[in-house]
Order: structure tokens, then C-alpha cells, then sequence
DNA sequence: TTTTTTCTCCGTCTTAAGACTGAGTATTTT
DNA sequence: AAAATACTCAGTCTTAAGACGGAGAAAAAA
């Protein structure tokens, strides 16, 4: 039996996924988490064999999760489950340790399929993620902003905003001599050329957490 | 006994959900579909009382699927199932025909729950979902860049790109006094200030297609 | 046929943006 | 103690952006 925990935030994915690897004998779910945090303690005290991790969650992504579960308990085969949105998200989570990482578009056997791969230490990669790792592996530049200090970061918000350079300084309490000095090192950092395209890498990486 | 069908293309999902539906004795789970399109011939073949749909979807979003559907089959109630980046889907969904709106943060009891008030005819809105049609219900704005023409959208979604006037007179093969023109009535409706607000909105909208 | 819409373009003018250089202070690292 | 980093701000300069007003041609609507 291989003994699996499955950690998503959303209780009618999680249930369902549950319900479905219950049919399968060779399969038992000994825990459930529907969040990051909680998750990362359940599986360091149920000690199974595989995880199945949503990425996206509320309360502490599924990165930081696995980040946890790798360095207190190494041997445990975190597989990422995803929909299509996080693809940005692909190079973070194979960083954090994560040891297989599927679509939510996969078939329900491919789940059961890849959990008792993983047991056997084989690793899964959608086809279509693998993919993105080969063509679009230029060094880091899908994580551009992890350059940002603190402030810049906050001033790349507000571009993403449409805030204006006056507005920014309002804002923050600063200058707009000093917001042009931020925005002339983020745009460097970023490797854009002007505001808009910054706003553009601000949506296009889902920098924003209240999109309204 | 409650017939449903389950459309969702994401197969884990949508087994999960079957599954967990059918341990209620009151709901009977007729038919299911990876897609808008499957779904709505489905469910005009099928006639069941409720459908429980994604909204994104791969082939065919579920608005489209929804208002085939109402066409055809009107006393059919639509429950939407969608996950929280959808926010910008609520209204469209609302016109399309579509019942009740749930949020995929629901708990599984919430989703059958949701499938007998649908039977009954009862509404259900999910209360941060409600906060949003009431609160953000300003007069249609947002679909404002509906007012646009044809080259004025191209426009603007080069701008949502990142282009300059420069670069989108050369591709457009015009003159960039005309870019000019033409972004200057597109920020007049939008009621945007510049052309980075312009981009944040193609973004907030969605408007790309192909967000690689 | 007349009117309206759309797309095209011109000139002028003002200002926000951004590049570049330099620099003071505080904190952290080495 | 010395060096690196982060945050702040100044001055200068160039240019893209955008507002405003005007206008011609073609196509669609009235």
C-alpha cells in the first residue's frame, strides 16, 4: 500500500481526488491538509510515501510547503498538481524539491499512475510541461523580479497598478526623483524598456495579489 | 432524484466531483463532459435538471456552453463552479443564463446543497462572490472596451503588449500621428489616463489571447 | 442622397518618462 | 574596520506621450 496525502485548498477538488484514489487497492490516503502550512505538518508527522500538493492555495503556497517538507523529511515524493494558469510556477516548485508535477487536465488514472510511480522513485513530467522546461529554460528569467530589493518591489506594484511616477511618490512618502531612480533600476532589472511593458510583466507573472 | 450532468475538462475534477455526488442518495449523476461544446449537446440530449459547469475551459468556455443551453433548454438551471481567478467572469456568466455561481473554495457539502436549491429553484450566490456584483456593479463598465472599434482594440492590444507608438505603427503599417489618435480615444474610453493603464486594463480584462 | 462612422494624417504644444551622473546616509556583510 | 547594499535625492537632458484642433476619403447607415 502506498500511503499518500493529498493537500488542496479547494474541499471539492480534494474530496474528489480522494474519493477517487479510495477505488484503487493499491493506494491509501492516511491524510488530507487544505492548506500549505497545515499540509507540510501532517506529512512531517504521517511520515507517507507520496504527496499530492496543489500549487495554488490560499494560505501558503504549495512551494513553500514542499520547501518545508524537503528539508525535514527528504525522502518524501512531493507531486505538484496544477491547472494550466501556473505555469510561471513550473521552475519554483522543481526548485523547492517537488518530484513530479502534473495538470489538473491529466486523466484521473494518470494521477493513481504517477502516485505509484513516484513510489517507485520514478519521475513524472507532463509532456506538455516538459516542454516548457526545455524551450524556456533561459536562466532564471522567468523569476526577474526575485532581483527587486523590497522597494523597488512595492514601486513595481504600483506601475502594475497605472500608477503615475507622482502618484508612486505620493504614496510611498518619497520623492519623485527618488521614484524615477526605482523605476529606472526595475525596468534594468526586468530587461523592459518602459513602464508599460513592466506593467505587462507585473500581469503576465500574477505580481498582484488583489486583482479587483 | 436530482439528474445532473458535470462538465469540467480538468478529468480529476470532474471525477471527484461524481464521485462525491453520488454518495447522496438524492442526486443521480446522468451524464458528464470534458468540454462546452460535448457539454452542451449533452445536456440538450440528456434534459437533466441541473448542470454543474466549469467556466474555463480549454475548448469552449462554459459561458458559451451556458447560453447554448438556455437556447435550446431554458428550464435547465447552470450551476458555475469556478475557481477565484474568474472574478471577471461573473457578469458575462450572469447574462449568459447561468443559475447559481459557486466558487471551487466551496466545501463538497455546499456544492450538493447548491444542486438541491437549484432543483427547488433557489438561487445561490456565494457571499464574496455577491459582494463583487453588488459593489462592482458600475453600469456596464466592465466591457467598456466594447465601444471600441475594430483597429482601436488592435490597437489597444499591442499597448496591452507593451509596444510602443513607434512599434505599432510599423506593424499596423500606418502612421504613428494615427497610433496617436487612435490611443488617445481609446484612454478617452476606457477612462484610463495613459497608455500603462490602458495595458493594466487589457490584462484586468483578459483580453490577450495568447498570454505565453 | 445625405449623414454618420471609421480610418487615416497633419501641426502645435505641454509634460511625464527615462537615461545618466553623482552623492549622502544607514544597515548589513565581510 | 572596510566593503557592499539599500534607500534616499539632485541636476540635466532627450524624447515619447498625450491633448487639442482640424481635415480628407471611404464605407456603412439613415
Amino acid at each position: 500500500m502506498i500511503r499518500v496525502v493529498v493537500v488542496d485548498d479547494h474541499e471539492v477538488v480534494r474530496k474528489g481526488i480522494i474519493a477517487y484514489l479510495q477505488t484503487d487497492m493499491e493506494i491509501d490516503v492516511i491524510g488530507e491538509a487544505s492548506s500549505g502550512n497545515e499540509g507540510a505538518t501532517l506529512v512531517i508527522e504521517k511520515q507517507p510515501d507520496v504527496v499530492l500538493m496543489d500549487l495554488m492555495m490560499d494560505n501558503g503556497s504549495g512551494i513553500e510547503a514542499t520547501e518545508q517538507i524537503m528539508e525535514k523529511y527528504p525522502s518524501c515524493k512531493v507531486i505538484i498538481l496544477t491547472s494550466y494558469y501556473d505555469d510561471e510556477q513550473i521552475f519554483p516548485a522543481m526548485e523547492a524539491g517537488a518530484f513530479s508535477y502534473l495538470l489538473k487536465t491529466s486523466s484521473a488514472s494518470d494521477i493513481s499512475r504517477a502516485i505509484k510511480k513516484a513510489a517507485k522513485g520514478e519521475n513524472v513530467i507532463e509532456p506538455t510541461v516538459a516542454g516548457k522546461v526545455f524551450s524556456g529554460y533561459r536562466k532564471g528569467s522567468e523569476q526577474l523580479h526575485e532581483s527587486l530589493t523590497n522597494r523597488e518591489l512595492e514601486v513595481l506594484l504600483c506601475i502594475g497598478d497605472g500608477m503615475t511616477n507622482k502618484e508612486i511618490s505620493d504614496k510611498l512618502y518619497i520623492g519623485i526623483k527618488t521614484v524615477k531612480t526605482h523605476v529606472s533600476n526595475i525596468l534594468a532589472k526586468l530587461q523592459v524598456n518602459d513602464r508599460t511593458q513592466a506593467a505587462v510583466y507585473v500581469h503576465k507573472n500574477k505580481l498582484l495579489k488583489e486583482e479587483e
